[in-house]
DNA sequence: TGCAGGTGTTGATTTGGGTCAAGGCCGGTG
DNA sequence: CACCGGCCTTGACCCAAATCAACACCTGCA
């Protein structure tokens, strides 16, 4: 049995496709296909996979690490859309419009990603309509992040948010054990991903302490009681 | 030549599907087949369609009036995602996933939709791979109506936003001819829309009547020089 | 004719959080 | 080891905009 370095990264690839959520459960020769006109890229920390307007190139899937999608304005502040990681695909939209990416991408760490390209994918998605069907689900998701992400930012305070962040992380809300969370990225990149800056992030966490909440340990937060903390953000969304 | 009631509806129905961007340049069959599984819904004024987290029925395309998605919070605040008109659809999202709606609708004065139901638009969509991809395209659309919004609400302050959405409706922006926008709404709606509240829209509107940028009589706005209030705009944007 | 309810305007007050500035802390490098 | 450059934290200050409050409209209705 021979197998040759082509075949042998198709297979990479193939197995890189399987675990992500888009193509979950499809079927060895479909994902084969694919995986013809999928490419592997590297994103070095700090790197833009393209910029806002940039002509797509096709869509693409997170193996490791973790890419940050965001607009810039004039003055050169960002706002984080989402922070997308491991097994999560971003930028779908642009498979079926000739405008280009609506936003900037940029490895928060180092990330391999790989690209779907467009005309093949958009070939393939006229002879296999169940897959098109995926894809608007897929869409579909990305829609509500962005109206949570909304909601979000407008309704809540910072303190709210954070809570509602950290309560996310949590496995069970309404346990009254600890419950530890690992930051993933610096607290400047997650204050600017709740849509607030370094500065108020910390006071709201120092706040949170004050009130015996959670305890901070360097990148390593304690939910010292989900249910107490999960009152606070129900009084804070109730009045 | 015998006309039966039921086809005339359906001429009625194929008719406004043409109208709407989504399914504009389809040919007549297709659109037949679309109005096999469309009905006609009437909106009163402050109505609801659907509420969020009601199980979805399928997609909307407006035909006249104007349709409101928001959501609400605890405390009964609601933020607008997006005023819907003439031509216009929502909720494609809906169709893939058997989540019920993420948002509420309601519309903002009488308005007549259409429903698309969701069992026989999936099954139309397994045999029409392109009219799958229209989908995909509209919802891009949507994605990036969000994104803007989120920018819009993040990093720009309320004198800003009114300027960009009043230049929005200007033919010319670099005119010096006055032009007159009528609001198609309560001025405590667009308000909403736009993030803020009465009180302070109404401030900025009086604002920009000292700097004889505009005029205001009762819902009719002159816009005194496009092109000056372009550059408000610019210098908010730039600095 | 007068009242009730919704809409707009304006003023006074409060506040969340952004900005600026000044350390403290830690890890890497010469 | 000492020094430097990121991060993080805390304090002081300030501003845009939300909130609270009073009042002028208008329109429909009894």
């Amino acid at each position: 049995m021979t197998t040759t370095l082509a075949e042998l990264k198709q297979a990479a690839i193939v197995n890189g496709l399987r675990s992500c959520q888009l193509f979950a459960g499809m079927s060895p020769s479909e994902l084969g296909a694919i995986a013809e006109f999928t490419v592997i890229k590297s994103v070095p920390k700090g790197s833009y996979l393209f910029h806002e307007g940039d002509p797509s190139h096709g869509f693409y899937l997170v193996q490791t690490g973790a890419i940050n999608v965001h607009r810039v304005n004039a003055v050169g502040k960002e706002q984080v859309i989402h922070v997308f990681r491991a097994g999560e695909s971003f930028a779908e939209g642009t498979l079926a419009t000739d405008k280009g990416y609506p936003a900037d991408a940029r490895g928060v760490e180092e990330s391999q990603v790989m690209l779907v390209q467009k005309n093949g994918m958009l070939a393939l998605l006229r002879r296999q309509p169940e897959l098109a069907l995926r894809m608007l689900g897929s869409m579909s998701a990305h829609l509500r992040i962005l109206v949570a992400q909304l909601e979000d930012l407008m309704l809540k305070d910072v303190e709210t948010r954070l809570a509602n962040w950290l309560l996310k992380r949590c496995p069970n809300k309404e346990s009254e054990k600890p419950f530890k969370i690992e930051l993933p990225m610096t607290k400047r990149v997650l204050a600017s991903e709740l849509g607030t800056v370094s500065e108020t992030f910390s006071r709201t966490l120092a706040k949170f302490r004050e009130q015996e909440l959670i305890e901070v340990k360097g990148r390593t937060v304690t939910v010292l009681c989900p249910a107490k903390l999960a009152g606070v953000l129900r009084r804070n969304l109730g009045e």
